[in-house]
DNA sequence: TTTGTTATTGAAAATAGATTTCATTTAGCG
DNA sequence: CGCTAAATGAAATCTATTTTCAATAACAAA
């Protein structure tokens, strides 16, 4: 297999990380795999499926779009990627989720699209007034920061 | 043409105002777009264009799906109605946007699809906080709360 | 009212995005 | 090494949305 990335630049820690998530839980490590969750954890960018295959092909040129979809799907279920909405735009992108565990939120960069997470959205007073007034059972909340980072303004 | 709603039931306040707002900026009131807005403006909950589609036709036959997207487009270019993602699902539904100005958030019921809005995020603090640190431009934010509504619960 | 202009419409075709199907491949295990 | 079930990729299919275009109708002006 020809390789276009040395393994010691083309495995970041995060990609070892997700592996043995999936190993741990019985999914086989296939070279497909393997090219998508290096490329989702090689950038904190979000991106569609398609430019997601577009650079993952670079790692295994014989990836298709379709195991993209089920490999970002797969992901998705087990809390490593993120889909990104922001506002009304690109209603379809994946960001890996870099926050080990629990709660947390995006803030995403409108011009290059880099995404920082945080954990701190200090909603919980808000939302209790909020139940309390609208006597609303209130299960969860989604937020998304949008902005531009140091670099892009 | 042939009425499925009595003039007085099938026109609310609501309507009403984004008719004015619509004829303001110089947008003919056709009986296609007054069924759509009429259709969004009765409900408080989120749909799909689809579902609207079958529900604005209650009120003008002869509409097409073409046209809900197109009038849907116009209404959310004037902040008049909102998309709603509702965490994974759901990407593409539409809610009427009640408060008049200004900033605002909902809160979904996740069963009946019943939406809530409300102006008091309080997140500013947060934000400050969160720019400051990140060193991010923040320019805006998007939230949606997730629960049961008092008589889904 | 009638008329003219032009925005708007609906049907159909085209596009785009995502999913299903299925024969083939391969990861992981003995 | 084989075995076997999981996973893959190509193609077909499905679904949502957009574009195209000839026909219609809003509304302003006469
Ligand atoms: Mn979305
Ligand atoms: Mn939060
Ligand atoms: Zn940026
Ligand atoms: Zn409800």
């Amino acid at each position: 297999m020809k390789r276009f990335f040395s393994k010691k630049e083309g495995m970041s820690t995060l990609a070892k990380i997700w592996e043995d998530h999936l190993r741990a839980r019985g999914y086989r490590l296939t070279k497909a795999r393997r090219a998508v969750l290096e490329t989702m954890a090689s950038e904190t960018g979000h991106r569609t499926p398609e430019e997601i295959h577009r650079q993952a092909r670079w790692r295994y040129r014989k990836l298709g779009l379709v195991t993209v979809y089920r490999t970002l799907a797969l992901l998705e279920r087990l809390n490593l990627v993120q889909r990104v909405h922001q506002g009304k735009m690109r209603c379809h992108s994946f960001a890996a989720v870099r926050l080990e565990k629990g709660h947390h939120h995006q803030l995403i960069c409108r011009t290059c699209g880099h995404v920082e997470e945080f954990p701190d959205c200090a909603l919980d007073r808000t939302l209790r007034k909020l139940q309390a007034r609208t006597g609303f059972a209130i299960e969860s909340h989604h937020l998304e920061v949008v902005g531009q980072c140091p670099k892009c303004q």
